[in-house]
DNA sequence: CGTCACGATAACGTATACGTTATCGTACGC
DNA sequence: GCGTACGATAACGTATACGTTATCGTGACG
């Protein structure tokens, strides 16, 4: 009998983000509520609950969940549903260096590619605007355009392997990243750095574009790492 | 009606690898089917199919396929079914720039952690093996300690983000590395790269660790390319 | 009052059912 | 003879059904 089981407590997700298949949607709609912590650390749900604040069953739920879980942003177990998972400090160690790797390397394959102007300024668009937000005080601003360059930068290296490790690494660090945005000192430093990525890959000079966004994330890193410590931020 | 429907053809794959699931046994066997190449890039079967095949429903055949996709070792085309994808020179490129990144990382890592000797044996001993395995002409003995080696290697970094990463890479490219295996020179510097290595991180050298086994892997990544190039081989 | 056994319950893994829709063969028109 | 329209077919995406099994409440016993 009841009619389109519709809870009035949940509007539909967006349609469909893309592909209009209900996998795409759950799993997008999904990934959202934890990057956006609507759904934080340790929330939990099991998969009929789920299928029902969706509109849809429990198949593709499913589909959407074994996925999030190989990305590392749920754990399922058997018979206590999913959880979102907390990102602990050795957590953030570990994607740390792995985002320290590739986009170092990144930056270096960037190089040999031989980025013409027009390729280049994106990342001196998204420089200039993090100057200008920090100017303005408005660090959400900062981060958006923060991750327009490093977006942008991976996007160059033409390796398409990479680019998707490090969206999951991004994915994966994102809360602890807002998080800590306004516990950690002004990233003044930030903007330099980016610029002289941006120098080393326009004069071709590969080490150089290595040697720099290596050591741009390394710092980037020990001042995030630092603050978990200090706050004993552990569950993320 | 119809028994069990088993197909006398095909008999049922090693009851369950690991974790007792239909979806892990149809996993690990169709994953090992496309590593040792019983189904060749381009191999090409339907959802029912490859059910009636495992002994098993469509379902957990489905959730396979969705992680083999997503590993990139098959591709799935809503009406034709999965297909074995190929790997072309431009995803061996691909392929080799992450391992070198993540390989040079973990190294560098594995000095950080300042392993034991007991824990660097390992090491030493698929060194030693891949030496032997040369002198007796076994190129397959060669492959498979040189393969212990790295796997080692990256477990000592300690990072299991980096180790999954690396294995997928691993994964995506084993068939290759098996076509070229014999038709590359005799690799006889890699043992001692490897002990250089191994060197490196036993005297606390973290760049020096780095730096060697990133040699080691653009020394790999140039000659597999090379006969690549050479033989035309676009689609192993 | 604490511990343990047991049975109801329900969540999941898998199987099956079903509607939609792309594909392919066939027949028709030119 | 070739190109195109159309309809049968079947593969997939999703929904639903079902058996198994872990969990949790209840009650008996120490």
């Amino acid at each position: 009998m009841k009619a389109p089981p519709r809870t009035a407590a949940q509007a539909d997700p967006p349609p469909d983000s893309a592909g209009g298949s209900l996998v795409e949607a759950a799993y997008q709609t999904m990934r959202r509520r934890i990057l956006d912590n609507v759904w934080p650390p340790g929330y939990r749900a099991l998969e009929q609950a789920l299928a029902l604040e969706l509109g849809m069953s429990r198949t593709p739920v499913r589909e959407a969940l074994i996925r999030l879980a190989r990305e590392g942003l749920v754990e399922v177990i058997p018979r206590h549903g999913m959880s979102v998972l907390p990102v602990s400090a050795d957590d953030m160690r570990d994607i740390y260096e792995m985002l320290t790797a590739l986009e170092a390397m990144a930056a270096e394959l960037a190089v040999r590619r031989r980025p013409s102007e027009a390729q280049l300024k994106p990342l001196l668009d998204a420089s200039r605007d993090m100057g200008r937000a920090l100017k303005a005080n408005d660090l959400d601003a900062w981060a958006a355009a923060d991750e327009r360059f490093h977006q942008h930068l991976i996007t160059l290296s033409g390796n398409r392997l990479l680019i998707e490790a490090v969206q999951n690494c991004w994915d994966r660090a994102h809360r602890a990243r807002m998080v800590t945005l306004r516990m950690r000192p002004k990233p003044t430093h930030s903007t330099r750095e980016h610029m002289d990525v941006v120098d080393k890959i326009r004069s071709g000079d590969a080490r150089g574009a290595f040697d720099a966004h290596r050591a741009h994330r390394e710092r980037g890193s020990r001042e995030l790492l630092a603050i978990l410590e200090q706050y004993r931020l552990n569950n993320l």
